[in-house]
RNA sequence: GGUGGGAUGGCCGAGAGGCGAGGCAACGGCCUGCAAAGCCGUGUACACGGGUUCGAAUCCCGUUCCCACCUCCA
């Protein structure tokens, strides 16, 4: 793989916890274990969903494998909770066959995305027994307790509630009156480890009654399970902070777990200033967009902008975006043209920029520099010059996921460069017409030869003259 | 009410006391039969009002506006 870079400043992530950006050490030299919040699938992904639980992930994952770094990434799946039910018993479908359609067009779109598969993607419903063990460690040592069936976190026994999110619990604003307060709640503020079944409800057995897990419980079981009392990092999106991660947290720290030693938070992509979410209505899924933009593209824009910034989505933004890209894409068809494009180390000024804090757009103008050099040798024909800013450029995005020259995307094929069967058979069909045009360019019969190139774009080929003759491509762009 | 994050040139988007990140768009030039692509060049932007400083988009004080979390949310 690439080559370890040897760093002047180490890694340094921002950890929500201290609200401070500080080197990263993880517990044992050379590996990672990351955990992440994952979806709750209930409805379909959309591009919010995919750059706050896929992109950004999947680029600090690459980004620690290419240090070196052996990365354990675990991305829980909550396959239970109220709207799953509630949605699957609207249609009329098993709780179970909902969750596992979501899940996967959930799987879909990470992989339309280019993001590497988890090390594990747990569900929550695969994991009852941690979860009830997790829950009797708790009620031991005092801070849960078991009310009407129900089991309860008792928040204020937790010392360092809050220590996450900076909330403080006398300072929340109340939510709705809840009828378990008084009945079965001590105090407002305490939240649900077990949620007694209600009729017609699916539940497993415990030692409390029947019931299901609460959200929160899920993650620190699953956390648990996978990499230990304690582990490097967990992310998840910025609404996350609270109060699921604090919650998470209390449980372990309850329970007398270390739990994560740092806190990632992504941001999210907002439409007119606001939060996409499925209740605004303001949601865009991946399936509907990648109709009029190709998913490298797409994964260009979600990544070029710094993670810990919200994205205003908007479709100029988007269009800038893939033809940004397309403008360091048409540089390595170029130099591909010209020889084999290697996958060189990435350069200092790269790896600082992603040692601090994963910034991405600072690591994006380092590309395009190397575009820019590589553009000029091309322009008087060094092509070795060429090329090896090609390797540099393509090692620079392989650490983003976007090498168009590696899965998935293998773009290599659009010009005609690779032995992809329908490219080669396209590539034959068009050069009896190129070989029209440049027969009429010679004999000066421009008309002629501008009818060929009209004619084949109206068929979706983009046609360009190049110093080696005429080079095709398909026309990705609508308008 | 509590907690946190923002406001940067036509647009997107970095930076965080002093050589104008980068991209898109625009304009001029080179190249081209014409294009396209590419290369070269062109921009004195940092919400507002004060202050500190030799010097502020960056620090301090104040103001306005926006967003998010405190209920499910990546």
């Amino acid at each position: 793989m690439a080559t370890p870079y040897h760093r002047r400043v180490a890694l340094h992530l921002y950890d929500t916890a201290t609200r401070s950006v500080r080197p990263f050490e993880p517990l044992q030299p050379g590996k990672v274990s990351l955990y992440h919040c994952g979806a709750t699938v209930q409805y379909s992904p959309h591009i919010g969903h995919l750059r706050g639980a896929g992109i950004v992930y999947d680029v600090l994952r690459r980004w620690l494998e290419y240090r070196g770094f052996e990365v354990t990434q675990v991305r829980n799946v909550t396959d239970i909770d109220d709207k799953i039910l509630t949605k699957a018993a609207e249609a009329g479908r098993p709780w179970w066959e909902w969750a596992t359609t979501y899940e996967r067009a959930f799987d879909d779109a990470y992989d339309i995305l280019g993001c590497l598969r988890p090390a594990v993607e747990p569900r929550a419903t695969g994991h009852i027994p941690q979860i009830i063990r997790l829950i009797g460690e708790l009620i031991d040592a005092g801070k849960a307790y078991a009310a009407c069936g129900d089991v309860y976190f008792a928040v204020r026994d937790q010392p360092d509630y809050g220590f996450l999110s900076g909330q403080r619990i006398d300072d929340m604003q109340q939510g709705e009156p809840d009828d378990a307060v008084g009945a079965c709640k001590k105090d407002p503020a305490d939240f649900t480890l077990w949620k007694a079944a209600k009729p017609g409800e699916p539940s497993w057995d415990s030692p409390w009654g029947p019931g299901r897990p609460g959200w929160h419980i899920e993650c620190t079981a699953m956390a648990r399970t996978y990499l230990g009392d304690q582990f490097d990092i967990h992310g998840g999106g910025l609404d996350l902070v609270f109060p699921h991660h604090e919650n998470e947290a209390a449980q372990a720290h309850g329970a007398g777990l270390p739990f994560a030693r740092y806190w990632m938070h992504s941001h999210w992509v907002t439409m007119a200033g606001e939060k996409m979410s499925k209740s605004l209505g303001n949601t865009l899924g991946v399936e509907a967009l990648t109709r009029t933009v190709r998913p490298i593209a797409l994964r260009y824009y979600l990544v070029s902008v710094h993670y810990r910034s919200s994205i205003e989505y908007s479709p100029e933004a988007l269009d800038d975006a893939a033809r940004a890209f397309e403008r360091i894409e048409g540089f390595l068809h170029r130099a591909a043209a010209h020889g084999e494009v290697g996958l060189a180390p990435v350069p200092e000024e790269f790896a600082d920029a992603m040692d601090d804090d994963l910034s991405v757009p600072r690591a994006l103008a380092v590309v395009h520099d190397a575009v820019r050099s590589g553009n000029a040798a091309t322009a008087d024909g060094s092509w070795a010059a060429a090329l090896e800013q090609a390797a540099k450029v393509r090692g620079m995005l392989s650490v983003l996921g976007l090498d168009p020259f590696a899965a998935p995307w293998n773009t290599a094929g659009k010009t005609g460069q690779d032995s992809d069967r329908l490219v080669v058979a396209t590539g034959a069909l068009l050069s009896g017409f190129l070989a029209e045009r440049t027969a009429a360019r010679q004999a000066k019969d421009f008309a002629t030869a501008d009818q060929i190139r009209d004619r084949l774009a109206r068929a979706g080929f983009v046609i360009e003259d190049t110093p080696d003759g005429p080079v095709w491509s398909v026309a990705d762009r609508n308008g």
